[in-house]
DNA sequence: TGACAATAGTTTACGTGTAAACTATTGAGC
DNA sequence: GCTCAATAGTTTACACGTAAACTATTGTCA
């Protein structure tokens, strides 16, 4: 019986040791990034939002004018049959709205209503709270680090 | 216009920067969580199963003997009612059995069967080797890096 | 102009995650 | 021995994510 050998293996009650680095290295990261979602979830959900219907007006507020759905779900990680019932939903509630265009009909736009950009308002100081937060056991210089191994992570090795 | 001043910025076609640096970390986590997942979720199809099925197999070797159901469920990052469902769908496909316990008769013992033991064993290395492959942008220094910062990370200030 | 491929979006079907309410069984205290 | 809280699991209801098949519209090209 050998000594602890990492916080996650001791979390997850794990006998062995990890298989390997690379498999200790990616649990690591879904159990991080799952575990810290979960935060974001319940701020979201205090103002009856999920973090899928957040992204999407956020994305609707930042481009500042109607966008075709299929816009919308090209920048959200979302693969397209998925946005039509977000955009559904969405639209129950009157946060945005559906409009057909003219000029080639095939393509809907979707804009953010009034109050949903009210909602949002409310909700900027308490997320960027939410971000200090979670992000608060790494110093600047170690968050630094970890964007920078992150996006070499991501741009290597894997396509698409 | 200044100058695309990160990857990820650019890659969600973002027109301002990040709010802030806790923010910019927290995207990029999420974000290499769930595209690095869908490889992973894409090779377990190949053997029929999905990512949180091969876990709860995975589980259950680890263990070496039936374990009851709620036991589990503490193993896996799901919650409770959540655990019914999976078990319900591998009993289906005869990758586990359910046996009801005689001491106490309001627990359930899940055992994996011979047939889960040999499909995971014919998924063992090229998970394996899936494993080398997302990683490999990062030596193995870096991955060591990763793996403190993501176990800081995890263990800071934001309790549960 | 008439067939046909491409594009935008929806529908359907299935697996999963979450919360709340419910059943069955057990154990503890009186 | 009876009541009652706690525990193990399931059911139900809803929001996603994914894939495949489908509709409607447009553009192309002969």
């Amino acid at each position: 019986m050998s000594k602890p050998a990492s916080q996650l293996q001791t979390e997850i009650k794990k006998r062995q040791a990890f298989d390997s680095l690379p498999q200790e290295a990616w649990l690591n990261l879904v159990r991080t990034s799952s575990q810290l979602l979960i935060h974001f979830d319940r701020l979201f959900a205090t103002f009856g939002l999920t973090s899928s219907q957040y992204n999407i007006l956020r994305i609707l507020r930042g481009e500042g004018q109607p966008l075709p759905i299929l816009e919308v779900a090209n920048r959200m990680i979302v693969v397209v049959p998925g946005i039509t019932g977000l955009i559904d939903r969405l639209e129950q509630v009157s946060l945005v709205r559906r409009d057909r265009s003219v000029d080639d009909r095939r393509v809907v736009f979707v804009t953010i209503t009034q109050t949903a950009l009210e909602t949002l308002s409310k909700l900027d100081r308490p997320l960027r709270d939410l971000h200090e937060q979670v992000m608060s056991p790494l110093n600047r210089d170690e968050q630094r680090q970890l964007i920078q191994l992150l996006e070499k992570l991501r741009g290597g090795s894997v396509g698409s």
